[in-house]
DNA sequence: CGTATCCTTGAACCATGTCAAGCAATGTGG
DNA sequence: CCACATTGCTTGACATGGTTCAAGGATACG
């Protein structure tokens, strides 16, 4: 089991250049975020979909997957969050329940912010207001260049796409492998197939020497014939 | 040919009700709305994916889609605008081109914003911005909705579920007929399938007595089912 | 070290896409 | 106002990508 030592630290570095640029020192430090922020173990579920939140979390570290459960219980997954990145927002702002669940992928740390000082931010503060309603259109835009994804493109393209996305957010390695790894589920849910056809294509992407594959971890080995794939450019 | 008596008029209370609330009369008139909103008849093109915006459209009446062009160049429509929706808000705020295009279906009379003066706006008056902010979260969860429908639900689903969304949306007639007519191109366009199988699906309908068709009117006759079809609830 | 989760493969099925062809409706220009 | 062109609608036949089910092996984890 792990200690303490070895969880990820607070670091309020990734906060202070993201959303909180705006803040003045003092208002910064009023939310408290060195109180407020608390160490989450992989698995672990922020909240799910219909719950009432009373609050946003902003990620200090590690990862928290964002995802809703659709009418036959499989699951969906929206987005990938990371440092810098803030969840909870739509439904405290809207004041409506949750309309995803969050469930922790790698150890992380979060960091609370009541509804209240989040509106008390939004009232004041026109530039912090600003930056997220860019956020929430950054979000729109990616949501709605996924619809037509989803729509139009093969499961074959959607797949190479999302190893191309992948990398693009979390990066790779010095060996090219993608530094997030996901189950053959995950990869599924997210874009929208089975199990069994991720598999499958991946395998196929194997023998075709676009990728190579040990375990979840995925080497990308032809970046630009599976941007091809994927029908990116 | 329709003369302009015959065109819709442009009427501000959608607008003043709307976004426009949080406006004072006197900030709400220097907007000149009364001069700068224009007629556009169906078929007109707003802007096209890719261009740059100079301001914003808000519409008074009539129905513009918003739509994206896949990498087949086969349109996926994100949605629809009517009366008090504002569009192109996303590209100006994030001082980027469009992402989506923009197609008049009936009749409108659009208002334009231009940039400078829809950020003068945003950065004096908090309301107004956190009204932006919550519209951009409504359109936010729609589409993470749509996303998780269109990833999970058969074309038979979708097809019941849109049918239901335009009735929710755009109201039926005291025949309950659909006020708002598409080709079946287009309803393919929304659910991400080909014309022949929502023809097919639409006869399906017929057959079993949930739908009646006429050229492109569609009347409901049990929304009920419908629903059931669609798994909504 | 045993249990749970995840991964893999094969086989069969079917929902949906594609292609082709004809008809209907709508709009336009002479 | 007619004739032609364009666009939209419908149906049939066929191909196939993808799902589902089943069963066994591998891996991870407490």
């Amino acid at each position: 089991m792990k200690n303490k030592e070895e969880l990820p630290a607070f670091n309020s570095f990734a906060l202070q250049k993201s959303l909180f640029r705006h803040l003045s020192k003092e208002a910064f430090d009023q939310l408290g975020f060195e109180n407020s922020c608390n160490v989450y173990k992989k698995g672990e579920i922020l909240y799910k979909e219909g719950n009432r939140l009373t609050g946003v979390y902003c990620i200090s570290s590690g990862v928290v997957k964002v995802f809703k459960t659709g009418s036959e219980g499989r699951d969906q997954i929206i987005k990938f969050t990371k440092a810098g990145d803030i969840i909870g927002y739509r439904s405290v702002l809207s004041d409506e329940p949750a309309c995803t669940s969050t469930k922790v992928l790698e150890d992380a740390v979060l960091c609370f912010i009541p509804t209240e000082t989040l509106n008390h931010i939004i009232a004041t503060n026109v530039s912090f207001t600003k930056d997220l309603l860019l956020i929430a259109c950054k979000e729109l835009d990616e949501a709605n260049s996924f619809i037509t994804d989803i729509a139009q493109k093969s499961v074959r393209e959607r797949l190479a796409e999302v190893l191309i996305l992948l990398k693009n957010e979390f990066g790779i390695d010095n060996t090219n492998t993608l530094k997030i790894a996901l189950t053959r589920e995950e990869l599924a849910n997210i874009i929208g197939t089975a199990t069994e056809s991720v598999i499958r294509l991946l395998s196929e992407f194997k023998q075709d020497h676009l990728i190579d594959l040990e375990g979840r971890k995925i080497k990308l080995l032809n970046v630009q014939e599976l941007t091809r794939i994927a029908n990116l450019f």
